[in-house]
DNA sequence: GCATGCTATAGCGTTGCTGCTATGGCTTGG
DNA sequence: CCAAGCCATAGCAGCAACGCTATAGCATGC
């Protein structure tokens, strides 16, 4: 874990950054999602290229949203949720006990 | 309802297209997310600018934003959702029922 | 009439995600 | 050893969302 990648590194920096409350909890609910993603992909034994190609993308695509590489845009985690038979569930819904 | 704004137009163009079910559900999460948006904002009793300065952005990307006018990105739903004091949820979860 | 406040659009520069190819490392099987 | 499959990265073009200013429409109040 000596060497990280390019934007694994920058990612870490902003989420360190003392006012970047926001841009934590976007690159954490990539983490989260890359994470969530990959376990559903490996539960069906699929791999990455075949998941992309499910989903209409590229290997390279689906490797670097699993490592958390950029903060994925609805349309690509809506593509990626039905290649996986899943559903995408986005809400906003008003704060019920603070995190 | 006879003119409409452009994007507006190009995204009920995109819609209507044959193969383009993908776009459509963003297009679709993109309205309801917004719509939701601004009925949050209403009942705090904001007004788009108030909510803009909150979020850290200004009022015509709110009025963007609630109108549909574009699929939001997660940081920017993330922050809306926080000056709300309202939770954003993200999840992909495996279908439990079909649509 | 005029001023004020709220919302909706337009236009434009910037940023960042996407989509792609190509490559390298790693493991497994022949 | 070599081939094949899987995953991770790099590098780049393209494009859509973001962020902004400015403006117009539409009410309300003076």
């Amino acid at each position: 874990m000596a060497e990280r990648s390019e934007w694994a590194q920058l990612r870490e920096q902003r989420m360190a950054e003392p006012g970047a409350h926001e841009a934590y909890q976007a690159a954490r609910l990539a983490f989260e999602l890359g994470r969530a993603v990959r376990q559903l992909r490996q539960q069906r034994g699929w791999s990455q290229t075949e998941l992309a190609h499910a989903a209409g993308m590229t290997q390279s695509a689906v490797a670097r949203f699993e490592a958390g590489g950029t903060v994925p845009t609805l349309p690509v985690l809506d593509r990626l949720a039905d290649a996986l038979d899943a559903d995408l569930i986005v809400r906003v819904t008003p704060r019920s006990h603070i995190a």
